[in-house]
DNA sequence: GGATAATTGATATATATCAATAAATGCTGT
DNA sequence: ACAGCATTTATTGATATATATCAATTATCC
């Protein structure tokens, strides 16, 4: 089955006994089912859902796999999708003005991702691309509004995720415009242990172009402040792999900005 | 009637033939009562609201008068309001790092503003004052979920509203981090012609540090600007009065950066 | 007429750019 | 599987520049 060109949807053959859905290799990872990953998280948007409500979206989804580097939703394309990932990592970011590039945001499994103009002409206002491998299911929003008047607890979940979108946004707008470069790296570098890997140290699939995308700067002042952070025995890296030795201190260049 | 400190809430005793709702001056002026305010612009989140489902939400609703430089919703406080502007601008801005402050968006008659944390907290994200004497309605959150399986399409138009935001701190993301100072300036005027006052000349009650912290860079600098733009015949200036001479002109630098 | 806001100039500094090198990564063919 | 070459990525240094800061003056507004 052929989506568009170069993108080749995965034949799904396998019956999941848990869910009735077609699934591969359900059984054994007990993740891969609709229903379980979407039930399985409790920030998840469609948690409130009813089986009967979640089966009328899964239906039309679309479990689609992208190698590193591939583009999974382009900017200023239309689509009507709403991402979901159920593995791997992908990062979320505008092309700006001149080729420069700002990564809003990393996503991971079970995280959500409803494009910019939902219900809104579906234009898409940022891109997503794969960082590592990345299994995500596209669930086409057109069946979601009329799961509203259903289940409005649904509606209220998505309004939530947008209002925490929203903030988040307000937040880097603050953090990219008013803090100092070692303050924003610190940021960076805080939101990858703590919000994305959750280890210590931690191994970053992305390039020191990707970093400094997220902290908004040159790949050469990224990787500046980073030596200065070794220097000081703040953080300690070998290749990608990097962890964090002062935590404290590191939340302190970032309240000093 | 008192809410809090200093905000007394004017009392309001006259009947509005058209909405049966309380309502001062409503039959000279035929935009200030609630229904004809709600469903007048086409853009207006409460449109596909009926009467009986208005009504709900309306029976709560306070409205006030501000002074210039009184603040209407302060950063980090809790409240569950949706502000409805019906005269007046005020500023929406985050109060930042080490002081500074960055003006999001202006909102002026029939503007929404739904709350940073809506159902999620209700948490403000960002701190609204009066520019001019401004008048709003406080339209309590609460009610407004139980509206969704009423009324889906009222739940979609909240969520466009929602998007919508969230494009617009996308744009400005990219905009205040990706464009040099001519750039941003050139945007701050463009906007407050096209989407603000609509007319040309226009006269801001803005202070120059107001249209910096817009623009995202100091008073000092956004002066200099402007008077590049002066002696280049972009803008004419007379005190608060902008003329915008070259609007092309104006739109090149925007773009270019 | 005193406070606040606007303007202008001189200087400092954070950060980008340019350029050169070093290290890693991927590919090719054997 | 591995050496060797090509390509990308990372690092470091020297320099340029956009922008902020500081200071002084002028205009504006209650």
């Amino acid at each position: 089955m052929i989506l568009k060109e170069g993108i080749v949807l995965k034949e799904i053959n396998f019956e999941c006994f848990r869910c009735e859905k077609h699934n591969d290799n359900c059984e054994k990872t007990l993740n891969c089912c609709c229903k379980n990953c979407f039930k399985s998280d409790d920030t998840n948007l469609l948690k409130h859902l009813e089986n009967n409500e979640l089966d009328s979206i899964v239906e039309g989804k679309q479990q689609i796999r992208y190698k590193p580097g591939e583009t999974i939703i382009k900017q200023n394309t239309s689509s009507t999708y709403v991402i979901c990932v159920r593995d791997g990592l992908a990062k979320v970011y505008v092309e700006g003005i001149k080729g420069k590039s700002l990564v809003v945001r990393l996503i991971k499994k079970l995280d959500f991702v409803t494009g910019g103009d939902l219900f809104n002409g579906n234009v898409q206002r940022f891109t997503i691309s794969a960082v590592t491998p990345v299994t995500c299911c596209l669930i086409n929003t057109t069946k979601l509004s009329q799961l509203f008047s259903e289940n409005n607890r649904f509606a209220v979940e998505l309004l939530r995720h947008h209002a925490k979108q929203n903030n988040a946004l307000l937040d880097k707008l603050v953090v990219l415009t008013q803090k100092y470069m070692p303050g924003r790296v610190a940021d960076t570098l805080l939101y990858l242990k703590n919000d994305i890997f959750k280890t210590n140290p931690f191994s970053v699939p992305l390039t020191r172009q990707d970093l400094a995308d997220m902290s908004n700067m040159t790949k050469e002042s990224l990787v500046r402040i980073l030596q200065q952070f070794k220097s000081s025995n703040l953080i300690k890296t070998d290749g990608n792999t990097i962890e964090i030795l002062n935590e404290e201190a590191l939340q302190e260049i970032s309240k000093n900005g």
